[in-house]
DNA sequence: ATTTTCGGTTAGTGTTCACTAACTCGATTC
DNA sequence: GAATCGAGTTAGTGAACACTAACCGAAAAT
């Protein structure tokens, strides 16, 4: 998951100490394992003890750490959204072109789906699970990054409605998405690097078709 | 719990009196309401209780009609990649070539996504939560109606590996499958006969590309 | 007309689980 | 070196919930 994104939740100012360098290390540790589990058994599925044996604490040790089960996948979420927004800002800002732009947003996208797809799976499924708060967040984050893909596809096909562009990258974003889920599944998939260009043609294919 | 794999949901000899025929329909009313309670709350997030309620009768009623909440879970999974298949089979039986054949996949695919919604979210995110018995039956019947999508798959492109077209048939089920999801969120969508049109060129140009 | 069947009811029961209380002990601070 | 802090521990506690028990009354079978 990496990035950190912005304040959020480490402390504003972690401070130096060894304690302090532990304890963010260990925020960070049921971060990952949380992602993996919600990602396999659900968020429902998860107890607040699996989360602590996961990273070798037992149960109520989690609570130094997250306010409840809630917190955890909140951090989990607006993280996520966040890394993806900021990724597509970032990326947008060295395309000389529309065309460049589609292209590093696709690439980016295959990227994160294929590197965090635990946490793809999760925002996929996990959103309604979160605190109205947190989840009006999540989805104002996720609605930002919609956009991006909106204003570059519409310089690409002025001639299409903005709802159309709108409907056209939710559905790229299903097929962009669809790896978490079938990585579930024990079918056989090309190697790695194969994906990667395959998603990218699909998704370039159907969003300029 | 469950184990009734084969023979499930209609009853084998539904007995035609007034009584048989209410059960019938209040075990259906049941099936609907709970895809979509569990479609928008989660598997986990839906009680025995709510499931009764949702039908006018409350609690312990549904017990009447199946063994356990997973049992409920387990009708309307079994019940949709059933569904799927036979059409599949239905579809194909009446193409006269692949690349109808294929247009006629996606069609037949895209009226069930848009038909059955909270049926496609359900299936898309609780399979885990299956006894193992029927997971393993779902998971045979989703094989083979992906190897249906295949087989016509590899008579337009000869040229590509097996698993390069399976990847890409899961890929396009994540394109197809995204209304359902971004049907829960509310952003403004296209009129449901663009939607339609749309999907359609999207799941063919990626496919095809 | 009598008996049986069965879909419904309300009232438990046992378990699981998020979260709290009280305490311990090494690292940090003074 | 003494005082404090805070991340960990184990032992509850209370609520939610899947499922069972016991009963009721009308439809179905005899």
């Amino acid at each position: 998951m990496a990035s950190t994104p912005a304040q959020a939740q480490t402390a504003l100012q972690p401070p130096l100490t060894e304690r302090g360098r532990q304890k963010a290390d260990r925020r960070e540790a049921i971060l990952t394992a949380a992602a993996r589990l919600f990602a396999e058994r659900g968020y429902a599925g998860v107890t607040i003890e699996d989360l602590g044996t996961a990273v070798g604490v037992s149960g109520p040790a989690v609570y130094r750490h997250f306010t409840g089960k809630s917190a955890v996948l909140a951090a989990i979420l607006e993280g996520a959204s966040r890394s993806l927004l900021d990724g597509a800002e970032r990326v947008l800002a060295e395309a000389p072109d529309a065309a460049a732009a589609l292209r590093s947003l696709i690439r980016f996208h295959v990227d994160f789906a294929l590197g965090e797809a635990d946490v793809i799976a999760v925002q996929d499924r996990e959103l309604e699970q979160l605190d109205p708060g947190v989840r009006h967040e999540v989805r104002s984050l996720q609605r930002r990054y919609v956009e991006r893909w909106v204003d570059t596809l519409a310089e690409l096909r002025p001639d299409r409605a903005e709802v159309e562009l709108r409907f056209r990258a939710h559905a790229a974003f299903g097929l962009l998405n669809s790896t978490p889920h079938s990585a579930r599944t024990p079918g056989r998939r090309p190697a790695d690097g194969t994906i990667r260009g395959i998603l990218e043609e699909m998704a370039w294919a159907s969003l300029m078709s």
